[in-house]
DNA sequence: ACGACGCCATCACAATTCCTGAACGCTCGA
DNA sequence: TCGAGCGTTCAGGAATTGTGATGGCGTCGT
C-alpha cells in the first residue's frame, strides 16, 4: 500500500465517481480503477459499491475513510513541517570565547542570531585563544573569537577590531615603577598569560626588544582573572587599555603610558565550513554587529 | 512522496547505516540511497549527514523523524483497521415483518445476529406480506418474513413453518353462529385483510368453494389489530389458531372448530443477493433459530 | 606510513510498475 | 428501443524503480 492508494480512495469517496476523481488527480480513469481494485484486494475489503451512477462507499469503506484521511493528513503534516524548516537553520552553533562577553558584543550577536534563526541553539564556550583554535580544528567549536594573528591555513578569520593594549599596574606599585623603563619593568613581578595567548606574544616581544625577561609569578588565562590579580597587587600585566581605564574607576589599578603593539580581535572558523549555512549565518550576524563589510562570500553551491 | 520513502527514512535513521537498512527492507543499498536522496530533494532538507561510519541524522532530520513515524503509524492503523473488519459484517440488515415479533422469534434472531456480527445493525420494519414483497424488490428491505406461497421468480424463500389458521369469533356472536356452516358465516360481518395477504386468499378460497362471499366491514392489515377488532365484536376474522386460543384466555374471542388450509411462513430475499454475506448471515441465523437444515448454499464467490 | 576494509554515491541496464486509449458490458432515462 | 453515462478490462508503451558493479573517500590496524 502506498499513499497514492489512499489519495485515490479518499478522492473517489468524495467524488463518488471514478472519472471525476481521475480529473482531480490528473490521471486516467482506468488508473484510478486499478488503484481502488488493488487497495480492495490488499485489504480484503470491498470499499465501494459499483452502481450505474458511480461509486458508492460501502459501510466498511465509510468506516475506513476517516482512517485514510488521517493517514494522509499525517503524511501532509510531515511534508508541511519539512517545508517549514526548509530554510530554517536548525542545530547548534558553538562559539568559543576568549575574553569578556561585553567586549565581544555577545548580547547583540545572540539577539540577532536568535531573532533571525529561532531554531538555532547557540552555545558560548568560555576559553582562550590558545584553547579555542585546536577546539575549532577538531570540531568541538563551530567558530571562535581569537586574538592575534591567525595564520592557520585551515582557518578562515575576520578581523573585528584592533585591541589597544597597555601595561596594567597595581596602585601600590606606582611609586616603585616611576617612568616607563622596560628594564625596570622586567624586574617587577608579572601576571602572565599562557604562551598561546596573543597578549603573551606582545609581552615577550616587548622584553625581547630590550634583551630582558620579566619575572613571572602567576598565570591567568582569562583577562578578568588577570585584572583581578593585578588589582590585588600580585604584579604587572598586559590588558586592553580601555579595560584598565574602566577598571581604574573602582580598583587600585592604572595603565602605564607605554605604547604597545595592537592585537587583532578575530572571528575564526574552519575554511571547509565556509559555506555551512550555520557558519554563514554567524558571520553575517557578526558583520552586522561589528559593522563589517566582510561577508562578500561567493554563493557557492 | 510515497510511504516507501518514509519507511526508508525511518529505517535508515534507526540503523544509521544504508546497507543494514537495505537488508531490513529486503532491497538493495543503491535503492535505499535513492529513496533518501529523492526524499531530501523533495523536502529541500538534508536529512542525514554522510559520515565514513554511516548515516547520521541532521538536527532537521531528527526533527522530522517523529512526524515520519506518525505518518507511518497512521497508515498502519488504516491497514490494521481494515484487516480487523475484513471478515466482519458491516452495515444494516433491514428485515420486514408481517406478524408479531414473538411468533417470528425475533428476539432469538436478533440475539444471535448481534452476537455473531456486532457491527451489523439490524432494523425490523413492521409491515405485511403484501407490502414487504415490493419493498424487497426495490431494495427497501434486505429480507422479509412473508406468509403464503412465494412464486416470485426474483425471490428466494425458505419455509419456516406452517401456520394453522382458524376463524376467530367474538364471544357475543357465539349464539348466532352455531355450527360451522359456511353460508351462514358469510352472512356475518368480517374483519378482513388486504388482498395481498395470504390470509385473504384463505378466506376467499373458503367462500368461493361454497359460492358465496362474506360481508366485509373493516380491513386490518396487522393481525394484532385484526384480533382486537374481532374481540371487540366488529366481526369474524381469520387468524392463527394458536393466537386465537391464546387470546381467548383474556379476551371475548374463540376459534371456530372449522378446518382451514395452512399457510407457509417464509423468509424471503432477492435471489440476486443470495451470496451477499449479510443475507447469508441472516439465513444462517434463521436456520438456527428455526432449526432448519436449509442453508446448504453453495459457497459461491 | 601504508594497505585493507567499510561506507555511500554513481552508473548502465534489467525488471517491474504504472499509465494510457480503446473496446466492452451494464444500467438508466428518453 | 436507443443513446448516454459509468466502471471494467485489455494490450501496449512509458516511466519509475531496482540491481550489480564500480569508484571515491575516510578510517583503522599493522
Amino acid at each position: 500500500m502506498e499513499l497514492y492508494h489512499l489519495r485515490t480512495f479518499v478522492t473517489v469517496a468524495e467524488e463518488q465517481h471514478l472519472t471525476r476523481a481521475s480529473e482531480r488527480l490528473f490521471t486516467s480513469q482506468p488508473a484510478i480503477s486499478a488503484h481502488i481494485k488493488a487497495l480492495e484486494e490488499e485489504l480484503g475489503v470491498t470499499l465501494f459499491e459499483r452502481t450505474p451512477r458511480g461509486m458508492q462507499l460501502t459501510p466498511a469503506g465509510a468506516l475506513l475513510l476517516d482512517r485514510a484521511r488521517q493517514a494522509l493528513a499525517a503524511a501532509g503534516d510531515f511534508l508541511q513541517h519539512a517545508r517549514s524548516i526548509k530554510d530554517e537553520l536548525i542545530g547548534t552553533l558553538r562559539i568559543g570565547l576568549n575574553t569578556d562577553a561585553c567586549f565581544l558584543r555577545l548580547l547583540e550577536l545572540q539577539g540577532g542570531l536568535s531573532e533571525r534563526h529561532p531554531r538555532l541553539e547557540i552555545e558560548f564556550h568560555a576559553g582562550s585563544t590558545g584553547a579555542n583554535i585546536p577546539a575549532l580544528r577538531v570540531g568541538k567549536l563551530d567558530a571562535s573569537f581569537v586574538s592575534g594573528e591567525c595564520d592557520d591555513p585551515l582557518l578562515e578569520s575576520y578581523v573585528l577590531c584592533e585591541e589597544e593594549l597597555a601595561v596594567a599596574v597595581p596602585e601600590r606599585m606606582r611609586e616603585s615603577i616611576g617612568p616607563a623603563d622596560i628594564h625596570a619593568l622586567a624586574r617587577h613581578p608579572w601576571v602572565f598569560t599562557s604562551p598561546d595567548c596573543a597578549y603573551y606574544g606582545v609581552m615577550r616581544a616587548l622584553f625581547e626588544a630590550h634583551d630582558c625577561a620579566p619575572v613571572k609569578t602567576v598565570m591567568a588565562n582569562q583577562d578578568d582573572a588577570l585584572r583581578t590579580m593585578v588589582a590585588g597587587g600580585v604584579g604587572l600585566g598586559i590588558l586592553r587599555r580601555v579595560d584598565i581605564e574602566e577598571a581604574a574607576k573602582s580598583a587600585p589599578i592604572y595603565a602605564l603610558p607605554l605604547e604597545l603593539p595592537t592585537v587583532s580581535l578575530r572571528f575564526a572558523h574552519l575554511r571547509t565550513r565556509a559555506n555551512d549555512p550555520v557558519i554563514r549565518a554567524a558571520v553575517a550576524e557578526l558583520s552586522r554587529v561589528w559593522s563589517l563589510a566582510l561577508p562578500v562570500q561567493e554563493q557557492a553551491v
